[in-house]
DNA sequence: CCGTATCCATTCCGATACTG
DNA sequence: CAGTATCGGAATGGATACGG
């Protein structure tokens, strides 16, 4: 009576789920985007017991998200440093905030510090709503 | 000793996480997009248990995401219908499918079936790509 | 077919104490 | 500061049986 596992799954969102579908994955991915690095930093901000943060960060580590970097300046102990792969989630985390952002001081910008959004595109790069996009055909899915 | 919430953090992020940011929720969302409906369609396709399907979905319907229609065709039961808030998700979806998707048959087409994609841009419709993204500072986060 | 109710195993979470 | 160890309680997940 094992839970189910969706990491072999044919559907890339139910293996991206397998990976940060749960709560403290995605906050901490979220803080490392923020520039967060120190086991005390992501524990303070997330208010997370140190055993569980502890795994989730070995969890992550472990699925390529996050790497273990000796040390920026001066502790014995290593950073968490978001690997190229964890750094895309930054799309996924930009979604949630815009999805959740409504009225709230969520902000992503650029170099520039201007505002930077989400956006639907086809391949022409013309701008598409979400009410006209389909997924592909169900058998895709699964 | 209660879990603890995130639906009144400052971060949006949180917020959403708090709604669906576990396994089932986002695949069933995931499966309503793609056009199921019934209860049984998800039963089948997630191959989730009875009663956890039924809570999940109770939760969704409870936040805003899905709703329950009067019935289409003939049955006395309803259909879970995706709310415009629910919709809304399919960013997050196609963020979550593109970042898990290298090498799999996942796929966004717009009506006339072209490829559509996620993409980040500033305010011009300039391309922004991840690397150049900065969340807004940590304060802004929490 | 659409759920609800029950039972049990597992996993998760929070607090705290402890080590280097 | 950065973790590991342990513990109790809570929530989750799976199987199955039952009722509309």
């Amino acid at each position: 009576m094992k839970r189910t596992s969706f990491a072999k799954d044919r559907c890339p969102v139910a293996r991206s789920v397998e990976v940060v579908g749960d709560w403290w994955s995605l906050l901490i991915v979220r803080d490392a985007l923020a520039g967060k690095k120190r086991f005390g930093e992501f524990q303070k901000s997330l208010g997370a017991a140190k055993n569980i943060l502890s795994g989730r960060l070995r969890k992550l580590v472990a699925d390529g998200v996050l790497e273990i970097v000796p040390a920026s300046d001066d502790s014995a102990y290593g950073e968490y440093k978001l690997t190229a792969k964890g750094r895309g989630l930054l799309l996924v985390i930009a979604a949630l905030g815009q999805w959740g952002g409504a009225g709230s001081d969520f902000r992503l910008q650029d170099r520039n510090g201007k505002p930077v959004r989400l956006e639907l595109r086809s391949e022409g790069g013309r701008k598409v709503s979400p009410e006209d996009v389909r997924l592909g055909r169900s058998s895709e899915l699964r």
